[in-house]
This record gives structure tokens, sequence and C-alpha cells, in this order.
DNA sequence: GAGCATAAATTGTCTGACATTTGACTGCAA
DNA sequence: TTGCAGTCAAATGTCAGACAATTTATGCTC
């Protein structure tokens, strides 16, 4: 006896919150395997496309992996931070562009947030790390640079230097600020003159957290917010007395 | 002509990634119509299931939403900050779980990002933000409150601080940080004695709040995250003593 | 012109089939 | 017994066609 005319309310959406509930629930562990699609298709009283649209929902949010074969199928996955970062960078960036962020926002939460790691980092910071920023440094003040490559050079130094911490968890939410501002940095020309003083303050963040003192590196990170905030407001002015509509 | 023996390899994946770079390069704009499912379907040279695979994908992001009828179809989707909020807090709560973060390192990112969020709170906080963080106090000093309880007003608490910040890219940032901590937190047995010394230092952040008094702020916070962190040892090392391996 | 029935477009779902991949099994030979 | 090759089976990936449900637009009637 078929049920043609069952309840056409998203059951992909359904099946694939139940299935996160468990996992979220810790009632599916890591690696377990979940049952087929045909099994799957026949507990839920779906067919299979419609288990499938539900497994792809997952899948998108890394929360199952899928293997062909003989003894394939879907496994709980385990979601490593690299997974954690692309995700939460890609709806940060939405986020940011989508709805109006202003660049004065956006800015102040970035700097915010990297101020909050320049104790840790003072403290723990490796060579390596140090030898990164300066390395970084030394890119951006190639004068054929273009700006783009300034900009990334730009994320690498301060991701560097929230690395620096120590603390996976402050890396991976700190992530997603530093990297979805790169959209909105990108607009702005930097100029030569504007570079040399980026590079200055970037210097002296350095320097200061090699010496350790995160006051310091506090102080730099504050007027390298305050001197990008400036820099923006020169370019929207600019703007907007080139285009007033 | 058909091809049967096409290169079957995660089409859907290819396709969402596809549209989802368009999205995020600007090539559609929010509220865009995409082409229908059968339009989509030719255009990729695939079959309609593949592409709803695809675009349920893509919906699991939050990156488009359908609508059925005559003028239905997949548009792309403003993302909300609550669909941002949600979304990062399920990565983020699966993140520690799955990944063995001691609860040392998660609590210090966590009262890391807190404290940056001080200054700003200090300055801009609003008296509807102190009046919610008095009643989540007050709540929390009722003797017959579950711990789950204490601990979901505990979040409460603290959201009301961050949003005092009066930045939402900070409050969402912010909001992964402190609620993934929460399934971490319910692991804690909270006395009676120790919830005394919490709503202690609860009220203490609040006046130094109502007062402006950042470094209250900040000093509060600090010890308040050193006592949990305590708390945390003790729960551990008596486990540890229940059951030695 | 207003209201109602019909049509059309589109997503949601089902069914059945075939292709592809990959591990496991079986059988044979050394 | 061991090693190897071929076959098989299970599972996911894909396709094709159909019907159901929903929503808007259209046209017809009064």
């Amino acid at each position: 006896m078929k049920k043609p005319a069952q309840k056409p309310a998203d059951l992909s959406a359904k099946i694939a919150k139940n299935i996160r509930d468990a996992i979220i629930s810790g009632a599916l562990i890591v690696d377990e395997r979940l049952p087929s699609e045909a099994d799957l298709s026949e507990q839920f009283n779906v067919s299979r496309p419609t288990v499938r649209e539900a497994l792809k929902r997952l899948a998108a949010q890394s929360l199952i992996r899928t293997q062909r074969g003989a003894t394939g199928g879907a496994f709980v996955n385990r979601i490593s931070f690299q997974d954690a970062y692309s995700q939460q960078i890609t709806t940060s960036t939405l986020l940011l562009s989508m709805n109006d962020v202003s660049f004065e926002t956006a800015c102040e939460a970035r700097y915010t947030l990297e101020r909050a790691c320049a104790p840790l980092s003072a403290e723990r910071r490796t060579a390596d790390q140090i030898a990164t920023m300066r390395t970084e440094i030394f890119r951006q003040s190639q004068p054929n640079l273009s700006d783009e490559a300034f900009c990334a050079s730009d994320v690498a130094f301060h991701r560097a230097l929230v690395d620096g911490a120590g603390n996976p968890v402050l890396s991976y939410q700190l992530a997603g600020a530093v990297e979805a501002m790169q959209p909105l940095m990108n607009m702005i020309t930097f100029t030569t003159r504007s570079r040399a003083a980026i590079i200055d303050l970037h210097s002296k963040i350095t320097d200061a957290l090699e010496a350790q003192d995160a006051d310091g590196v506090e102080a730099a990170l504050t007027a390298l917010e305050i001197y990008t905030q400036k820099l923006a407001a020169d370019v929207f002015a600019k703007r907007v007395g080139r285009k007033p509509q």
C-alpha cells in the first residue's frame, strides 16, 4: 500500500535535523556509520532521493562524509579546525557583505578581538611565529606588490600574531574576524606612504611581541586600528565627493 | 544522444561550489532568483535530482532559500546575524566536543574574548542591558535552580555583557565562544557555595559596568575565569580519583 | 469591474533503473 | 597453506520520467 499523498513539507530538512540532533546529542559518535540510504529511506518512510538530499545538507556542514564501495556509507565526521575555519570564513564574509556592516564596525570588532590576544601572544609566541611576521613585513615592503597581495600578506601577518597565543580555539574564533575583513580591506587603495606607515606599525608590533611587551603590542595595534579607520574614512570621503549619488 | 557514462565525481558538490562562488563573488546578488531546477540541470548537463542535491547543500548554509509555486524558485538569501549565530554555535559546539579541546583551553579563549569587550561595554552599555544582567543574577540566586538552568542563565548574563559593546560583529563572533562552552560548563556541579561566589562576581561585573569602570570589569572577569578554572580542576580531580582510568 | 475557476510554472516527492566504486569472497595454482 | 586473480555484492552516484502540492497569473463569467 502506497501513500503518494503524504505530507510534503520539506521532509529532507526534517530528516537532516533528526540526524543532526543525534550527532550533537552524542547518540551518534565520531566515525560511526549511518544506516545505508536504502535503510534510512525505509526507517523514515521516504524515498532515497529525499534521504540523499538530507545527507547532502549534513555533508555541507561537514557533519558527515560519504564513501563509496562495499564498506562505504555515510560516517559521522570529526569536524577539524580546518573545516570550521573555512565554514566560518564563508559565513562571516557573506554576513559582512550582505548586511551593510560598516567598515568602522567590522574594523573595531577585528582589532578589539586581536588586542585580546596580545597578552597571551606576548607570553607564548614562538620564534617561528616571529619569523613569519618578519617575512610578511618584508614582503609588504616590496614596491611592486599589488594591493590584493598586500592585503593577503597583511592577513598572514595577523594570523601569525593570533596563532602566537597558542590557543587553537582562539585562533579559530579570530580566523573569521580577520579573514572576513579582507574584502572590505581590498576596497582601500594603499599608497606608498600608507604602506610605509602600516609596515612601520607592523614592525613595532613584532618588536614588542619579541620583547614580550604586551602593552606595546596593544598600543601598536590600537595605533594601527586608528590609522586603518582613517584610511578608510578618506577613501569613502573621496568616493562621496566623486559620486554624490 | 545520451551520455550515461559521464564522469561520476560528486557532481552535486561541484555544482554547489560553482553557485556558491557566484554568490560570494557577487555575480549573484541578494534576492536574485536562480534559474529553475530544470534550467540548471540543462545548463550543467546533469539530472534534476543532482541539481537538487546541490541546492540543498547551499540551503544548509543558508545561502539560498526556496519557494514553491509559479513565481517560486531558489533565491539568494541575505544571511542574517541569527542564521550565522546558530550555524556558528553548532559548529563550535561540535568542534569542542569532538576534538578533545581541554576545558582549560576553551575557558581561556572565552574569557580572553570576553575581556576584550569590557572597554567597549563599559562605554556603551545601555540601561536595558544592565537590567537584564541584574535579572539573571537574581535568577541565579534562586536556591531551587537546576544546574542546567543556572548555566543557561549564566550564558544569558554574559551575552548581555557582550551585547553591551554595541557591535553586532563582536556579538556574533562571541556568541560561538560563549555558547559553545555551555556543554562543557554543564559538566560542573555547582554547589551552593560556588554559586554564591559566581553570583558575587557577576554582581561585581555589573556594578563596574554600570559605573563605566572598564578596569573593574576586566578584573572581575579575570577573577571569574580563575574561579571557573579552579572549579573545573576540582571536578576533574575528583573524577580521576573515582575512576583511575 | 469583481469574483471565481482554470491554467501554468515551479518545487517536492516517488519509483525504478543503471553506473561506479570498493571491499570481500572464492577458487585455482604454486 | 599461501598468493593471486577473477567475480560478486553492497553501497553510493546519477539518470529519467512521473505525479503531487503550491502559488501566481490569466481569462472567463456575471
